[in-house]
DNA sequence: TCTGAAGACTTCAAAGCTAAAGTTCGAAGC
DNA sequence: GCTTCGAACTTTAGCTTTGAAGTCTTCAGA
């Protein structure tokens, strides 16, 4: 699943270089924010998928697990709140649910209240699987900010809180510009 | 493949908030950073995705015109440097080059000089499509930068530099540690 | 020249996803 | 009470990716 296949990456100095003389109107700034902002995420996947791996767990899973711990005891939501949640169809949730269930990381039953819907419940044993995970996953995320100074960290969350906000109030026209919606 | 299934997450700060009543030994401010990076990144990608549909394109695709349009004059590459380059199985690369020789995009000829590799080049309209995505891009990105001081700009970049040389030159261990390589 | 090994790509079967078409249940109107 | 509509989930068909097996070519050594 996250295993070392993305060898042969230019550096990131290389990259923008190349952009330059591919694409002159280019702000290279702009695109080393973009950039960076880009690698850095699909490494950190990486480094995730590993960690959960170890747990015998895929990524996929370890999304499920996280929104029905975030979601707070009793811990239960519906598929099609999930899917939503995690930006999937209702029917690959419907799968994935399968699976879950199979390896006992969640049950599934009908809600008594209302036959159609379904609820979906984290298991103990699922619950100790997230918590494993997130220790895993608190300890990297602590080192790979180690050599940001506390300054510096809230100042990059604080930055990266405003381009969310960007992005989230706002839809990007046929022409790529931002429309703010509110 | 970009629509806006992404509905109904808790805002970042919800969000924070679950994580600490989740899970106690959690450093509020190392997560903000890291959901913030994880979820800008997201939207990014549905507002590239949308972008690329809107010219009749894949994300997929336009990752393959990427690598071939960077890697300069003559635009062309093998199969399996491309799979590396992309992160995808040399099986893969196959299916996505026969899609994207149908529709034009590249085309695929045998080395003469050594038979068994395969050359994949960019056609003249492919990269016509690589550049029409890019000037979209490139207004986006522009776009979502604009509330940042060009100081800011810099900062940002330079302090994502630094945590991206920081997963790039260690490989997290199965504790989750970073362990420097060099 | 022949043989064996390694490399580069393709083919095949299976997993996981999406979109669209069911299925089942609940609620609102007649 | 019956019908119709809508909501929530599942099923089905088709696509993309993966991992493993297969094919073809090159190269080194006998």
């Amino acid at each position: 699943m996250g295993d070392t296949r993305d060898i042969g990456e230019p550096t990131l100095e290389e990259q923008i270089a190349a952009y330059q003389r591919e694409f002159q109107d280019l702000d290279p700034q702009v695109e080393k924010v973009v950039s960076a902002l880009s690698r850095l995420n699909r490494r950190m996947n990486v480094a995730y998928g590993r960690q959960t791996a170890a747990l015998g767990i895929s990524n996929a899973e370890w999304e499920v697990l996280k929104a029905l711990v975030l979601s707070g005891a009793p811990y239960r939501m519906g598929p099609s709140d999930l899917a939503k949640r995690l930006g999937l169809t209702p029917a690959a949730m419907t799968h994935r649910i399968d699976r879950m269930v199979a390896e006992g990381l969640v049950t599934r039953e009908r809600d008594e209240s209302n036959r159609v819907r379904v609820i979906v419940e984290l298991t103990v044993e699922g619950r100790e699987k997230w918590l494993e995970a997130m220790r895993l996953a608190s300890v990297f995320e602590e080192d790979l900010l180690q050599d940001l100074s506390a300054e510096e960290r809230t100042t990059l969350g604080e930055v990266l809180t405003r381009l969310l906000r960007r992005v989230e109030h706002a839809q990007p026209d046929a022409g790529g510009r931002l429309s703010d919606l509110d």
